[in-house]
RNA sequence: GGGUAGAUGGCGAAAUUGGCAGACGCGUUGGACUUAGGAUCCAAUGGAGAAAUCCGUGGGGGUUCAAGUCCCCCUCUACCCA
């Protein structure tokens, strides 16, 4: 007979519910640990068993941190937005809303039937009016924000325009437009809101984008091939477009990435992401003079080599260069580059380019060199020229090749004749009447040209970073709308706070707009509106935000989540933040991650959190593959349902076996054999405690602990302990394995040990811990029962066993007193009957003694 | 192509960081109990061998009394980026 895990486990989930047992406490006597789960997209397909992993892993930390003193906050709720709701809705016109609460219904079912010790309290759903209020608010925050190079942070835009009013740009060197004061005031506001655009943390660019006519709406890069091999084109065309300027925080988002507890790979994704270089910004001039196409290079000692340029397809400037003879082919090539997305256009493709017929010059020889564009060339990328340098790039130099352009040889070392030499090395056929790179190191070089430039008012050093501005809006319904107005007179107005949230219209039919627009724009009786302090018409914003949006602050959120005046209460923030454990998948390595880094640190810029980064400690929980070692999928039928496996052998089973699986980081396969093998164990736990008729075994009463057992239940709590600690689970299930089996070998049941062994298994296996605490005779919660302690005296053993090796091979084993003397150890390692046979005839050499380990015993 | 993480029995995995390789679990085999066993309990279980013993942590070198662990080279796998 199995263990009634059924009726167990229901009764303890409707305690803990009705107690509120997982209320997060109040009070500041005790540490504060925040515990956070990745929250769940809530699918239409439900629980998956790759979530209960991590879910888990938090679960067991947060119970035995309260069993050990700590006031955690460990909370749960929904990532609502998103694509495939509003999909079904267009099938179906069933609103997403709908939809979104069913879901959600099934993942808090499926969630609670596992037990997790969230405090429900706290749930929120990101498609709540109620949250999204704070997403907008967040929003506005940003876009009435500025980064401030001066000070390395965001400000508010008002304190940018207080300063227009006043000194102009004076004091700000990279403005792009200068003006004085006076000037400022004289411009008209759409003047004045098209410069602060350029300044502001979110802005209205037109960017290219990829668009999808089928689905209406833009993709990001990496949603591209999804779709595309669903047969739906894909083009890259320009659109106004919401964006982030989340390059500004480029160099913080490297910098503060030092003081993370998080996987390395997971910080080396960031760092690469963000991709930081250094090099040199070079201007080429037309030749009439006027114009400049301004580049950016890592090489620019090799400014001397370069020999062409190429633009991307879109760069602005390609009309002005393009000859009426070359405009057909230039044209041509523009759409055809159109239809290739970023992906295609940075694989190692075949590369493909035509000349432009135009000319600019080199400024370090000032011959002309010929203006090509080429698709290898992306104007997201740097400023979308690169000067083409083929000697020692390697694109270039196949570029140069298929078009038969010139390769000059410009830094020693390689064979450039053959291929690009990319390598430093001492510069060659670099000089100018001004100035010589000959004879320099690579080093030097860049140095010298890079100085060189600067005085001449050619370039400057530089610094490059491959991260690029968050595009930002969505053309869709499900997904929080931006709290912006476009008026009459061609300027925005942001709603302000006390218009918020704005609230999604409902729409009567789910469809696309058949523009460029979201089905938002078929609201007619949303999107028009009159300002009330102008007078102007306008139309409310059709884009909405990403998914990401809502996953970015909700950390924040869970702190205090009913607030209606803030979004987050000050002293609570400074409380609870940071998170000090947060656990989810690699998947979100790069995007989600470092938006919400990003929106933390402008939120700590203009002072509304605590603290510079939002995650302290990371962990990636691992994929879970199907029994066959692949990829669970519906098409290959290996998906494993959590409500199958709850009702066959009870949510402690599946939470454990989970758990043993192997490290928590790692991809292992799902094995049912391995479910029953941890439910065996739990049947094992039961019978330890319970007799036939489930009542408590009177065998489990005061007796004499024999010393064996009270060293393996030392040991048990001292691993389980650590082990816990360092999220090793694996180890810590085996360990309270070995206990039980070594109980279960006599037929004594202590009390005294078997009782706090409880306390070790409830983070596990909370329900049949709580039951079988209750059967010993509790009647409180072992939610929050005092941790064990282990004695460490009572961890050794009278007696070790010792290894013995002759020349490094094991000869033997000896048992001894532990920490016999090593020169004691050595004696009788050399009178051990099974050694002395190898010491025969053979003279000592050395003896290497460990205590308590070994003895080896080098002869010759 | 670059980065990161890996590679240990039939399978999932352990190994206090240089000290008995394979803990724990699965599976398998044998036994006990049973009308029955897909329950439970006991025992065995890396390979070869009758045994002594030998071989064994992806492959090849090296350091060391001692290497899964450290160093060098190579192969393969997964993830991320191009």
């Amino acid at each position: 007979m199995a263990y009634p895990f059924q009726t167990i486990e229901l009764k303890w989930q409707r305690i803990w519910e009705e107690h509120r047992t997982f209320k997060t406490p109040n009070d500041s006597s005790r540490p504060k640990l925040y515990v956070l789960d990745m929250f769940p997209y809530p699918s239409g397909a439900g629980l998956h068993v790759g979530h209960p992993e991590g879910y888990t892993a938090t679960d067991i930390f947060s119970r035995a941190r309260r069993m050990q003193g700590f006031a955690v906050l460990h909370p749960i709720g929904w990532d609502a937005f998103g694509l495939p709701a509003e999909r079904y809705a267009m099938q179906t016109n069933v609103h997403p809303r709908v939809t979104t609460e069913r879901n959600i219904a099934t993942f808090r079912r499926q969630i609670k039937m596992l037990g997790l010790s969230y405090d429900w309290d706290r749930e929120i759903d990101t498609t709540d009016p109620s949250y999204y209020r704070w997403t907008q608010w967040i929003f506005l925050q940003i876009y009435n924000s500025w980064f401030d190079t001066r000070v390395n942070k965001a400000r508010p835009i008002t304190r940018l325009v207080e300063e227009f009013g006043a000194r102009g740009t004076a004091d700000l060197p990279e403005a792009e437009h200068r003006f004085t004061g006076e000037e400022w005031k004289r411009k008209s506001r759409k003047e004045q809101q098209d410069i602060l655009a350029g300044y502001r943390l979110a802005y209205i660019a037109e960017i290219p984008v990829n668009w999808c006519d089928a689905l209406g709406t833009v993709l990001a890069n990496e949603e591209v091939p999804e779709w595309t091999d669903k047969g739906y084109t894909v083009e890259r065309r320009p659109m106004r477009q919401w964006m982030m300027r989340i390059t500004a925080y480029a160099d913080r988002l490297l910098e503060d990435a030092g003081e993370l507890d998080w996987p390395a790979s997971t910080l080396e994704q960031q760092r690469n992401w963000i991709g930081r270089s250094e090099g040199a910004e070079i201007d080429f001039a037309f030749p009439e003079g006027g114009q400049r196409i301004r580049v950016f290079t890592t090489r620019p000692d090799t400014l001397f080599g370069a020999t062409y340029m190429v633009l991307a397809p879109e760069h602005p400037l390609v009309d002005a260069l393009t000859t009426p003879d070359r405009k057909g082919e230039v044209d041509a090539y523009r759409s055809f580059a159109r239809q290739k997305s970023e992906l295609d256009r940075g694989a190692d493709a075949e590369k493909t380019g035509v000349f432009t017929g135009g000319f600019v010059a080199n400024p370090a020889t000032g011959n002309p060199i010929p203006v090509w564009i080429a698709d290898y060339v992306l104007m997201g990328y740097g400023t979308g020229a690169i000067m083409a340098v083929p000697g020692h790039d390697e694109r270039d130099f196949e570029f140069a090749r298929k078009f038969g352009l010139p390769v000059i040889e410009v830094v020693k070392g390689g064979e450039v004749s053959n291929e690009a030499y990319v390598g430093d090395g001492v510069g060659v056929n670099s000089a100018n009447p001004e100035i010589s790179l000959d004879g320099l190191q690579t080093v030097e070089a860049k140095a010298v040209i890079t100085g060189w430039l600067a005085r001449k008012g050619l370039g400057k050093a530089a610094v490059q970073f491959k991260l690029r501005d968050w595009l930002f809006s969505r053309q869709r319904y499900w997904g929080e709308p931006i709290p912006i107005v476009h008026l009459e007179d061609g300027t925005m107005k942001p709603l302000a706070e006390t218009e918020l949230p704005l609230l999604l219209p409902d729409l009567k039919k789910f469809q696309p707009s058949g523009t460029t627009e979201s089905p938002l724009a078929l609201a007619a009786d949303w999107i028009e509106v009159v300002d009330q302090e102008t007078g102007m018409r306008g139309r409310r914003e059709t884009n909405t935000m990403p998914q990401w949006a809502g996953s970015c602050w909700y950390y924040l959120r869970f702190i205090d989540p009913t607030n209606e005046n803030a979004f987050c209460d000050p002293a609570l923030e400074r409380h609870w933040m940071p998170v000090d454990l947060y656990v989810g998948g690699a998947e979100h390595a790069v995007l989600h991650l470092m938006y919400a880094r990003f929106w933390h640190k402008v939120l700590y810029d203009l002072g509304h959190v605590s603290t510079r980064e939002p995650f302290l400690k990371l962990r990636h929980q691992g994929i879970i593959l199907g029994e066959d070692s692949r990829k669970m999928s519906k098409s290959r039928g290996n998906v494993v349902n959590p409500d199958d496996v709850v009702a066959q052998y009870g949510a402690d089973s599946v939470r454990l076996f989970e758990m043993f699986m192997g490290p928590l980081e790692e991809m292992k396969p799902w094995s049912t054999r391995g479910v029953e093998g941890v439910f065996r164990f739990l049947n094992r736990v039961w019978r330890l405690y319970a007799d036939e008729s489930g009542t408590l075994d009177p065998a489990v009463r005061d007796v004499p602990i024999p010393v064996d057992l009270d060293q393996v239940y030392h040991a048990t709590v001292k691993k389980v302990g650590e082990d816990i600690e360092a999220l090793r689970f694996n180890t810590a299930i085996a360990q309270m394995m070995i206990f039980v089996n070594e109980v279960t070998k006599t037929d004594l049941r202590p009390r005294q040990i078997l009782e706090p062994f409880l306390l070790l298994l409830a983070p596990f296996a909370p329900h049949i811990a709580e039951e079988l605490w209750e059967k010993i005779g509790h009647g409180e919660s072992i939610a929050y029962a005092r941790w064990p302690s282990f004695d460490p005296a009572k961890l050794r053993q009278a007696n070790v066993e010792i290894v013995l090796q002759v020349n490094g091979k094991l000869r033997s084993k000896m048992i001894v007193p532990a920490d016999t003397e090593e020169k004691d150890l050595e004696a009788r390692a050399a009178d051990d009957p099974g050694v002395k046979k190898y010491l025969e005839g053979k003279s000592l050499v050395k003896a290497i003694v460990v205590k308590n380990r070994l003895v080896n015993l080098v002869v010759r």
